[in-house]
DNA sequence: TGCTTTTGTCAACACGCGTTGATATTTGCT
DNA sequence: AGCAAATATCAACGCGTGTTGACAAAAGCA
């Protein structure tokens, strides 16, 4: 046991080790999928634990997939580039040291379960069209968020959810490049020919 | 009843009543979410029946979800605007009459059930790639296959399962624009920069 | 040490699920 | 009409689910 765990007290590491099982159960399998029993086997305790600390199922399902997407602002430099750079950051956020966060909660979820679909709905309302505002201005942002979220939504479909093999094998490099390029244009588009 | 629904024998008719409202209801609900008492309240029948027909709820899922892309084969005179061509055929496929066909039940339950997800791999290695490969060459038909589908299956889930609002009221044709042009370039794109 | 609060276990509940086999009803044929 | 086959109903099974409340162990404090 790590210091850093000692100085925790015992209730919060459990519930700790509740709340990681569970993100990792609801990623993999959806909500559905993923029984109240199954996590409290993970986590090392008993079910009625589970609901203790966070209440009901829903409740520890709406927390885990609880999330900012928090887009680092745009250096100035990097205009013409923008597109590049989110799906730099994009794949960052998917396959640094917590994939299967979040967000793969979430979308895993969101196509068979309306509460799931609906906070995805307010992400994009509240984070993704703002940004694209600050970037592109604010005519038209709807609608450019809307395309550009099309793409990748589906990236993160094709490769993280469904594992369409040529999407999988892909290199880093040429999704960013291409789906870059893609997106570059959905920013760049005048807003009167959209 | 018509003379048509009188030519089938009793048991056709039922059977088939019970594949439309199970249509509709995975569709709708998702394999999880559509209960076979529900199917069978909504077909006007007994749950037992719905086995008796189909053998299992596996069963009426796979054939509930089982469909062909037959995407029309190009005309060569259009060659140059086959990304327009491709993304107009999508549209009219989810909007049309058959809309919440099988590829809405597919996409609505591949991403929290195994099966589906494998149904839907299979479809885009049997039936995109060749297409893809069919218009624009051999050669790194997989990573174009890829990417298309990436921004066409986005589209559908930002669209038809999501229900994104900036998605949803956009005119059919501005969608045929953009993501049609995107699409061209992943077609255009000479093999040896992708 | 004793008492209180925190933390955890256990058994059970009510419910909905897919599926089954026995039984009733309807249909089609001679 | 009367028998046989097709079609539909019903009640029940075993199972897994989320959730609950009564009880047990552990920890913190006097």
């Amino acid at each position: 046991m790590t210091d850093n765990d000692a100085r925790k007290s015992k209730s919060r590491r459990t519930r700790e080790a509740i709340f990681i099982a569970a993100r990792r159960r609801f990623a993999a399998h959806g909500y559905d999928g993923a029984s109240v029993r199954d996590i409290a086997a993970d986590a090392g305790i008993d079910p009625a634990l589970v609901i203790r600390y966070f209440g009901s199922k829903d409740a520890l399902f709406a927390e885990a997939s609880d999330f900012k997407l928090d887009l680092p602002p745009l250096d100035s430099k990097m205009r013409g580039r923008a597109g590049e750079y989110m799906v730099q950051n994009f794949l960052d956020i998917w396959e640094g040291p917590d994939a299967g966060g979040a967000f793969t909660v979430l979308l895993r979820s969101a196509a068979s379960n309306e509460a799931a679909a609906a906070k995805l709905r307010e992400v994009f309302a509240t984070q993704v069209i703002p940004s694209v505002a600050a970037l592109a201005g604010t005519e038209g942002a709807q609608q450019r968020a809307g395309l550009i979220t099309s793409h990748m939504l589906g990236l993160a479909m094709s490769r993280y959810i469904l594992k369409l093999p040529p999407v999988v094998s892909m290199p880093p490099e040429m999704i960013v490049t291409h789906v870059g390029r893609a997106i570059q244009i959905y920013l760049d588009t005048p807003s009167d020919r959209l």
